[in-house]
RNA sequence: GGAGGCGUAGUGUAGUGGUUUAACACACCGGUCUGUCACACCGGAGAUCGCGGGUUCGAUCCCCGUCGCCUCCGCCA
């Protein structure tokens, strides 16, 4: 290397004039007048322009009329004020360009398979192909620093607050519940297989019971389950466990923690205390166990308005202790035909029976295609219970309340992005508290949990732990911002006792595989509980990114396949027999 | 596992109510150009219209299947 860079191209000023520097970076753009090359040349901290005059050194001249757009390339000479009227007042480094005297050329590029300057409108999949050249983009960079910034406050924190950042094993043991993980074959033992870590759950409680009393980690998580625009196959996860706490202690320490870290790493300020809403109010009013409180949208139950009802319909859900519900859109009363039928159809699709929709046109006067089977009576307490106004819309669903909930907190979600309602709103964050326990599969035909094995049911509901599941709530919180789940935690069984009486009432199957754990509580189990939150959905909020993908510099596709390696692929047969395995 | 959307030069798009030379912009190649910064101008090359099958005299277009990407449902203790 004949050039090392001493300066940065993006931070130089007028105040630099008649500066020689060492630059290196990439050719962003060149324009070539033929007796005058202009290249502008970008490297981490932006980008200045190197003025190339063949009248004054013919041979660099040629050199660099042949490099390509996104060759690597170091430029010495002497930075000089622009001529006056030809400074770019949208560049940083506008008032100034920089005069070479010796350049090299580091690595010449092919012809690039996309335009990075402009690679927002390129296909997903081949940006994920080359995601190296995507990765070169402001965008992408300013992503990863911002991910950075967040991950370093978050250490910085709890380091001052007396929390050690411990590792915990991703080769690990199998557990019969949650979700689908990722097995490594064992080539010691033929048939044995290790697990990837879905999460540092068990080994954090078996660092409290250890006496590390304050643990957090950034850690991995693997999860072998179908993807999403906010889930990933292997994820980060901000894992905090502390010992001699109460529910309060790790909500109250999770929300401090946020609020400096997002302001810190992001510059923005998150509004508290957050709100804590109960898991059965969340649902009921936003029909969500993770609400965009941005929205302001409320479902209303109106089961009482209707409980003499002669709609046949609705008085024959209600007979089988079902609920009606609605939810009024302000300004809804200028969706077309179209949109409203194509929302009844969605609700439909969505396991609803149907989904009635209502315009008020003027106080008390509703176009709709039931309102004839509605009374005065019913029409004027429904007008009262939503607040409807003249132009707006009502949705009207009777249902089991677990589908009235899950339909009309989809159309709460449709509506607010109909109408843009979330644009621009402040940030929302929110917990939600008071799960239940337990929730009746339907198809399964049996109770299972909300939640992992290990939390701690409300002391006052223990002993309806085996007579009524239902009933039992769980000492779980989560953290919801913005309609993501970006958190849940909960405090943790203590004793082996109460542990085998959850694990035996959720019906886990192979409880003997959580032998080892059962034991380890045995030995002096301190109160416990703790959070685990999703830190790539966290950036993915603060970044404004509409996919997780966006903040993760070497994202997954659907599939979970890595389109720029080809991973997973086919391994050699000495490689398989070496882990006796075959495929079938 | 299921539903929907998309797939046309390197990139982004257009198009064809079925038959001709598949169009435009950027990028690329060659040329002209001393103040550009989306440089400009002239010229050129570049596409088995994702893949396979079917219907048809003829398919990029219609039908079926398949693959890939994206979104959603299920799933994610």
């Amino acid at each position: 290397m004949k050039i090392h860079r001493d300066t940065a191209c993006g931070e130089l000023t007028a105040a630099d004039a008649g500066r020689e520097v060492a630059l290196g970076g990439w050719v962003e753009s060149a324009r070539d007048h033929g007796g005058l090359l202009f290249v502008d040349l970008r490297d981490r901290t932006g980008v200045v322009q190197v003025v190339f005059d063949p009248g004054k050194d013919q041979e660099l001249f040629r050199t660099a009329e042949g490099w390509r757009s996104e060759s690597a390339v170091g430029v010495r000479g002497t930075v000089r004020r622009r001529l006056p009227g030809n400074e770019n007042p949208r560049l940083r480094t506008g008032e100034v360009e920089v005069v070479p005297s010796e350049i090299e050329t580091y690595s010449v590029a092919r012809p690039l398979p996309f335009d990075v300057a402009h690679a927002d409108a390129v296909d997903e999949a081949l940006r994920l192909r080359y995601r190296y050249l995507d990765l070169r983009r402001s965008r992408m960079l300013e992503n990863l620093r911002l991910r950075h910034r967040l991950f370093h406050a978050i250490r910085q924190f709890y380091t001052a607050e007396g929390f050690v950042e411990v590792e915990t094993p991703f080769l690990t043991k199998s557990t019969p519940e949650g979700s689908r993980e990722y097995l490594v074959p064992n080539r010691q033992e033929p048939g044995t297989f290790f697990a990837l870590a879905q999460s540092p759950q068990i080994y954090k409680q078996l660092l409290m019971i250890g006496g590390l009393e304050r643990y957090f980690q950034i850690a991995r998580c693997f999860r072998d389950e179908d993807m999403r625009a906010d889930r990933q196959p292997e994820f980060t996860q901000l894992d905090v466990e502390m010992s001699f706490v109460e529910e309060e202690d790790v909500v109250a320490s999770t929300e401090r923690m946020l609020v400096e870290t997002v302001r810190d790493a992001a510059g923005i300020e998150l509004p508290h205390p957050f709100p804590r809403i109960t898991h059965a109010a969340a649902m009921l009013k936003y029909g969500s166990d993770k609400p965009d409180l941005r929205l302001p949208l409320e479902i209303v139950d109106l089961s009482a308005a209707f409980g003499k009802t002669g709609f046949e319909a609705f008085a024959r859900t209600l007979a089988a202790g079902g609920v009606v519900r609605g939810l009024r859109v302000p300004g809804g009363g200028a969706l077309s035909r179209r949109e409203l039928d194509g929302l009844a159809e969605e609700a439909r699709r969505r396991g609803a029976q149907g989904m009635a929709w209502l315009v008020a046109e003027a106080p008390g006067s509703f176009r709709s295609p039931i309102a004839k089977f509605l009374s005065e009576a019913e029409l004027e307490a429904l007008a009262r219970e939503t607040g409807v106004e003249a132009g707006d819309l009502i949705l009207l669903l009777a249902d089991q309340p677990a589908v009235a909930a899950a339909v009309l907190g989809w159309a709460r979600l449709w509506a607010g992005e109909r109408f843009h309602l979330a644009d621009g709103a402040p940030w929302h964050p929110c917990w939600i508290t008071d799960w239940p326990m337990f929730e009746w599969d339907e198809e399964e035909g049996r109770w299972y949990a909300t939640q992992h094995p290990f939390t701690m049911p409300r002391e006052e509901d223990l002993p309806l732990l085996e007579r009524e599941p239902a009933r039992v709530r769980a000492m779980k919180y989560d953290l919801v911002l913005n309609g993501y789940e970006i958190g849940g935690g909960s405090i943790r069984i203590a004793s082996s006792e109460v542990q085998n009486r959850v694990l035996k009432a959720m019906g886990v199957e192979g409880v003997e595989r959580f032998g080892f754990f059962i034991e380890a509580l045995q030995y002096g189990t301190p109160p416990h509980g703790g959070i685990a939150l999703g830190l790539d959905r966290i950036v993915m909020l603060l970044a404004g990114a509409s996919s997780i993908r966006d903040i993760i510099a070497f994202p997954k596709a659907a599939r979970a396949a890595d389109l720029m390696t080809g991973a997973p692929a086919a391994v050699t047969p000495a490689q398989m027999r070496e882990l006796h395995l075959r495929v079938t």
